[in-house]
DNA sequence: GTGCACATGTAATGTGTTACATGATTAT
DNA sequence: ATAATCATGTAACACATTACATGTGCAC
């Protein structure tokens, strides 16, 4: 069973209709106008992925009986939380790490009362581990290739990925303390 | 005259054979094996973009004559190069950093042996003020909507966001240090 | 009853992904 | 000669972006 696919801006509506049903225009500001901002808030993407989201029968939508045009209040359906629930259970791989990071986060957002506190722990603990994994790979090509760059633009680029990589790590390193020290 | 319009992939293949000419394979073996990892490899984008690009008179190909499937080489021509440099030029934008803070940081790699070092300073000028800009307005959005969230993996996410803008703000001012000794 | 913000829609376009196909070159 | 690797190609598909179009409801 392939995990069930979706792309990221769907999801993140998802999520945030599990924790309260609205329109697609309240979506839409809460795009705008909140750090959910870096995506996108046009109504070209939204919309559509409301209705396709609706045909899969992931939400449900009141209101606008028959008038289209008309505000309509989208809901997640049973199907929609277990499709939501099934995308934050995922582990988290290297390639989620390398190409995917933003996503990592949006996930580990919406973990909150959706799955229980295993899953967040589970979730930091493979973070942290390829993170660090990671990290030690980027290291090693500084080691490589780094010496004779010095100073061009393009190693100071991957050195602020690297400081970038390393802020994340600290961060999953200091939040998992914090869930371990919630739940003794 | 508006801003020459290409993707990310195209302007970071242009930034690459500025460096060296090469063929679309050396390109996907840089772009699967070195921290440029994040783009992807895959032969159904970066083909057809390097055939775009050579439509579009920014690339030369060499070698291969007459016969596809034969291994060619591509070069930047001086179309090729305004083109890039133009994109090298433009300012860093608020929305650059909420929206494509990988494309400033890929653009500020090409800086190097493409424009000179005024442009890096003006370049480092702008990120930083744009960053911290930027970084005052999600701590006001903290101070307003935080306190009753604390310890939520949503809140927790939103500050992971925040370190990561301050990590890239330090950067940024120890970058233009540097840039400034450097020449006195 | 006119204007403006609210709310949704859609068509054209470009591009990335996936998955597959195939010719060329080298080593065995 | 055959297999593996090098090197390129392409078709199907989904999605996001842009720009435009259109209806709804309230305020004045």
């Amino acid at each position: 069973m392939k995990a069930s696919s979706a792309s990221a801006l769907e999801f993140s509506l998802l999520g945030l209709l599990r924790h309260q049903a609205q329109s697609g225009y309240d979506l839409r500001r809460t795009f705008a106008t909140t750090p959910m901002r870096h995506f996108s808030d046009s109504p070209g993407s939204i919309y559509p992925a409301l209705r396709r989201m609706k045909a899969r029968r992931w939400l449900n939508a009141s209101g606008a009986n028959g008038n289209a045009r008309k505000r309509q209040e989208f809901a997640v359906t049973s199907a929609g939380k277990r499709a939501l629930v099934q995308w934050l259970r995922q582990s988290v791989t290297r390639e989620d790490v390398i190409w995917r990071l933003d996503q990592i986060m949006l996930r580990f957002a919406f973990l909150d009362g959706n799955v229980d506190r295993s899953v967040t722990h589970r979730f930091l603990d493979q973070f942290e581990l390829e993170l660090a994994a990671y990290l030690r790979e980027l290291r090693e090509h500084d080691k490589a290739f780094g010496p004779e760059l010095r100073s061009s633009t393009g190693y100071l680029a991957f050195k602020s990925g690297i400081e970038s990589y390393q802020t994340h790590l600290l961060w999953a390193r200091q939040t998992r303390k914090q869930f371990q020290e919630a739940i003794p």
